[in-house]
DNA sequence: GCAAGGTC
């Protein structure tokens, strides 16, 4: 007979599950570790009569951990561990020998199916448990299926033989993603520790630096604290003002009317609306009403609002009540505390539980009367698969439990008791007056029945004096009408209660580890535990988290900057999403393709424009035009290209200009003409766009030729020049505007060399006219074909000997 | 000596 093994993630489940499983028809014997406990039966599974071994881990099997030699923490550096430190998995707890004992039972396994809980921790656990008992299980016979999942949401008899009749596999990549979450805690987590500790240590004399840990749920937990602190250290109270009214209700009763406008903030107004009231001797009834409302009972517990209200209402921490749950648990006095849940599955035993507290000495009466009268259904809650909400499973005394377990214990057998009872209802009572031109309301309630509050006092409607019975139309002498100075109040520390509600909104921690981060962030000195059970932060935890936002800055920044995505005006296409980037003006000017996320540095001191839609050959990016001024140099340049040189000679900034491409028509190839008459290493280049007044500037330097004057096309052509290689200019005028000699409206020459062209080429300089950088005898006026490759060649190699006089008259 | 997750 073939054996299935069944693993659960906890003892207790294992129990549960075997239990509906095999109809309460098991045998059961404690593992080799003496926890975990090992449930037989058979069945049937495949088609054929099997042996199922149910049990259980408990939680994760492995852990992760540096290696051994990264403990030293004076010969590790922190950032070492935030990236290289290689990592291992290590048994989580080598006292409960898990892998062990998963292989003792696994030896002689033919399939195994894991019912480790239904979220990604569980998945995770599905593969540690397999990574132990897959090498020592039977050989798989032909390729047959031996590994399944089993997906249940609550620990019912129809859910788990639902999941049984459907079984699965496990999520590969759900089990990653929790490999790549341990990962991450433990780099950031450790590095950061490290870092921190080794920073502050002996720095300062009244700081315990013993320790200062940093962890991604620890210090946002933290963060909530001092959060608080610094509302209230901002705070700047604000004076109002408030009309209270009293009328006469009865002989010797008078009754207080609040004001419709709630409160003013300026004291000449309120003195107006007072002016306006103050001599008014009735109140005129304008409206009443009765309106008859509920006051819910609770919900079923969940650990997280039991922890809520151990914390408020008992004065106990979250800690301290997760360990004292746990007794109660262990010692069968509740359900399991670890619970998400807040519904009861629907074939759930409420009245057996119910019975257990009919003779108890305190509630009694109420538990009787719900026993005999009937229960009412507790209400929809949310049903997080994992385990029933807390409920008392047995009667006990104080003299039994002790003083803290017992109010814990009374609370949730109170609160259990409550959500089978009946809603609070009450009758609330409105009269509206008018006292002169102001508006005022009086409000009233009275309990139908306390439901649910009988039981829990606490959550009484607070009783209060009923309204005499009157209709619209009646008066009421007003016995006093004056104003109250006010101020609005800081808001108090944050009270423990209030941080788990938060910790619970954003996703800090989880149920189970909620307790531990706060008890971190008091342990470790960062906040304090006052009365009230608010969380005041200490200096050293107030200087951490404001440290923390300097180093982001953005909290800064953003209350007086808005984000790149919301600046600048849209310009050119992105090469990536055909998407419209922003130009962002401001310095340094960039553009901005929100749907990339990616910024692409322009150069400075200049203006940019859209280049003609044209776009980059190599990257489909549109073209931009930067220009330094109608006097000065303009070339096109690619975003992407500028600030990802595509090519080998090529540097981070450059434009087209500069650009090696061989066949681009925007590229240097194809418009250079030949060596700067001043720099060393620049190449004259035509630029395209300057006609009508034709301009030929260096790539490098600030060496400006304006030239051609009024010609309608100037092209840089394929042929060069036979003295000094440079390539030649085919210049088109208008036959008008041609100053070419005859009727002669096209030309081609060198620029350099060309006799006609003399006339029409004069040398300026991009960002001055300083005669230091004019040309002249003497200085350097290198030049040569560049066309198709950068000028690599040594300028000597090819510049003209004997032309250095004329080449300077011809440039000034 | 460090994180966070699971469970005892």
């Amino acid at each position: 007979m073939r054996t299935v093994l069944m693993v659960a993630e906890k003892p207790s489940l294992a129990q549960s599950i075997a239990k509906i499983l095999s109809r309460g028809n098991m045998s059961s014997r404690k593992g080799l570790n003496g926890t975990c406990s090992v449930h037989e039966y058979t069945g049937t599974f495949a088609g054929q009569p099997v042996r199922f071994k149910m049990t259980s881990v408990c939680g994760h099997v492995m852990t992760l951990d540096f290696l051994g030699k990264y403990n030293k923490w004076d010969k590790v550096d922190p950032a070492e561990l935030f990236s290289q430190a290689p990592t291992e998995k290590k048994e989580a707890n080598p006292k409960l020998n898990m892998v062990k004992f998963l292989q003792v039972e696994g030896k002689g396994c033919d399939y195994i199916v894991l019912w480790l809980d239904c979220d990604k921790e569980g998945e995770n656990i599905c593969f540690e448990v397999l990574d132990a008992v897959l090498p020592i299980m039977n050989p798989t016979h032909g390729g047959e299926k031996t590994v399944f999942r089993a997906r249940f949401s609550s620990i019912t008899d129809t859910d788990i033989c639902a999941a049984m009749a459907r079984l699965g596999e496990p999520d590969h990549n759900e089990a990653l993603s929790v490999d790549a979450r341990q990962e991450l805690d433990l780099r950031i987590g450790c590095a950061f520790t490290r870092f921190q500790t080794k920073y502050f240590q002996g720095k300062y004399g009244n700081l315990d630096s013993s320790l200062i840990s940093f962890g991604p749920c620890q210090t946002p937990t933290l963060g909530f604290c001092v959060e608080r602190h610094d509302k209230i250290q901002s705070f700047k109270p604000e004076t109002y003002w408030v009309l209270q009214a009293k009328v006469n209700a009865d002989k010797d009763r008078s009754l207080l009317l609040d004001w419709d406008r709630v409160r003013v903030f300026d004291r000449e107004i309120a003195q107006m609306f007072l002016n306006m009231t103050k001599l008014e001797k009735e109140a005129q009834v304008e409206a009443t009403s009765r309106k008859e409302k509920a006051k819910q009972r609770p919900l079923a517990l969940n650990t997280v609002e039991m922890l809520r209200v151990a914390s408020s209402s008992l004065g106990m921490g979250p800690q301290h009540a997760m360990q004292t749950a746990e007794r109660l648990y262990t010692q069968g006095y509740i359900s399991y505390p670890r619970t998400e849940t807040t519904h009861y599955p629907e074939n759930f035993d409420l009245k057996g539980p119910l019975r257990q507290q009919a003779n108890h000495p305190y509630w009694a009466d109420t538990v009787k009367r719900l026993l005999t009268e009937g229960i009412n259904h507790p209400r929809k809650g949310h049903d997080a698969g994992d385990h029933p909400p807390i409920t008392p499973m047995r009667s006990a005394t104080e003299a039994e439990l002790g003083s803290e377990a017992w109010r814990l214990y009374e609370y949730i057998t109170r609160h259990f008791i409550a959500t089978v009872s009946y809603d609070c209802k009450y009758l609330q009572s409105t009269i509206s007056f008018r006292i002169g031109p102001e508006h005022f309301t009086c409000t009233g309630k009275t309990v139908i029945s306390p439901g649910f509050t009988e039981i829990m006092p606490w959550q009484s409607v607070p009783l209060e004096e009923s309204l005499p019975t009157c209709q619209r139309g009646d008066t009421f002498a007003v016995s006093e009408i004056k104003m109250l100075e006010k101020q609005t109040n800081p808001p108090d520390y944050l009270t423990e209660a209030e941080l788990i509600t938060l910790m619970e909104k954003h996703g800090i921690g989880t149920d189970a580890s909620i307790p531990v981060h706060i008890n971190n962030i008091c342990q470790r000195n960062y906040v304090t535990v006052e009365s009230g059970r608010r969380l005041k932060p200490t200096n050293l935890g107030i200087v951490l988290v404001h440290g923390y936002y300097k180093i982001g800055m953005d909290e800064l920044m953003e209350v007086s900057f808005s984000p790149l995505a919301a600046t600048g005006k849209p310009l050119s296409r992105c090469g990536k999403c055909h998407r419209f980037m922003k130009y962002i003006q401001a310095k340094p000017s960039r553009l901005h393709c929100s749907h990339c996320d990616e910024t692409y540095t322009l150069p400075q001191n200049g203006t940019i424009k859209l280049y003609k839609e044209l776009r980059c050959p190599l990257d489909d990016f549109e073209l931009v035009l930067w220009s330094s001024g109608s006097r000065g140099k303009s070339y096109p340049l690619c975003p992407y290209c500028a600030n990802h040189p595509p090519f080998r000679d090529m540097k981070k900034g450059m434009g087209c200009n500069e650009c090696t491409h061989p066949t681009c028509q925007h590229s240097l190839s194809m418009l250079g003409i030949g060596q700067c008459v001043e720099c060393e290493s620049g190449v004259l280049v035509l630029d395209p766009t300057s006609g009508p007044k034709w301009k030929v500037a260096c790539n490098k330097c600030n060496v400006v030729a304006h030239c051609f004057e009024n010609a309608y096309r100037v092209r840089v052509s394929a042929d060069t020049c036979s003295t000094c290689e440079a390539a030649l200019l085919a210049v088109d005028f208008n036959k008008a505007k041609s100053p070419l000699p005859g009727d002669e409206t096209q030309h081609t020459g060198c620029v350099f060399c060309d006799p006609i062209f003399q006339e029409l080429v004069e040398l300026k300089h991009a960002a001055s006219c300083h005669p230091m950088h004019r040309g002249g005898p003497g200085r350097r006026q290198g030049r040569g074909r560049a066309r198709g490759r950068r000028p690599t060649v040594k300028p000597s190699a090819r510049r003209p000997k004997d032309k250095m006089s004329a080449l300077a008259a011809y440039f000034v």
